[in-house]
DNA sequence: TTTCCTGCAAATAATTTGCAGAACT
DNA sequence: AGTTCTGCAAATTATTTGCAGGAAA
């Protein structure tokens, strides 16, 4: 389930075309960028270093926290900004995972999410878990989920057991 | 699919005890808050008398515009402390539908959402649409899923068909 | 008469926005 | 040069909290 850091790609939702460069996945969506008119700054460069490695869900603010190793002078209006821009080109998706602040992940990592509301734990579902909620709301309302934005939450294992035997 | 406003029950939720006193819902609540040591106050009253009639999904500022057709000078603060009393004794629960406030319903009503992303249309599911997709969760991930509390995102009908032949 | 509830003001948390200067193309 | 980005400060939105007076039991 632990997934190499290099073994990201990018842009694998973007219909097929060959992306031209490197083959560095940061520098792909930097050179998608570019060619909607889009500037490639350092800020954004790092924003996609932090995105391409590390946690898969992040506030942020903890963005922020990885950006800020590399460049310390990134403002967080900054990080909000270019995370919509990211998000405006399809690399990057948000979902609110329960309370509190929304999380942002890579677009090409889609799931899922079941989120404890009772220690907040997240685990990550395949696509396939709500296949059929997903055939039956087409059906029944002709409603299209979405299942890249997608939180449901309950109680995980641990939580619901320890509600089954209190004490 | 229109509910007449008197329809509504209190307490289903509770466990089958009957509730002592004349029949409406709102003192039944009340009595209920009495029952735990609470008092018993114009707000909540008030407040009561707005959940069981008007729209099932309303925000805190909602509801506070309900109440305050009665009672001009209640606070919003306090709506947001009585939804979490009442919250507290099971009668109310909340949701977060999409981005914007959350919203408060009737325990009673226990429903699933699916919110468009595009319009903000929410459209009310049955429990047993999930019915697949919880089985599933707790087969594979120990995960009960709380079926109150829950928002699916996603296109609602027309929005995914304007989509599908845009223009 | 004691404990709980309320209004008010202020604090908080997450995010957005206006602006003037700096950086990319 | 010309447009886009950025930092900063301030505004916004949704919600929470401390406190001192007022009301329910």
């Amino acid at each position: 389930m632990v997934r190499a850091e290099g073994e990201r790609n990018a842009l694998t939702t973007l219909d097929g075309a060959p992306a031209s460069s490197s083959g560095d996945p940061v520098e792909e969506v930097l050179d998608l960028l570019r060619a909607r008119g889009g500037r490639v700054t350092t800020s954004r460069r790092v924003l996609l270093g932090a995105l391409f490695g590390g946690e898969v869900h992040r506030t942020a603010e903890e963005l922020a926290k990885a950006v800020h190793e590399v460049t310390p002078d990134v403002h967080l209006s900054t990080i909000y900004r270019n995370l919509d821009e990211l998000e405006g080109l399809g690399v990057v998706v948000h979902a609110h995972l329960g309370h509190g602040p929304a999380t942002y992940h890579l677009a090409s990592e889609t799931h899922g999410h079941l989120v404890c509301e009772v220690c907040d734990a997240t685990v990550e579902a395949p696509p396939e878990l709500f296949g059929e909620l997903a055939a039956d709301a087409r059906l029944r309302y002709g409603f299209v989920i979405d299942p890249r934005h997608f939180a449901v939450l309950g109680r995980c294992a641990s939580c619901a057991a320890q509600e089954d035997h209190p004490g």
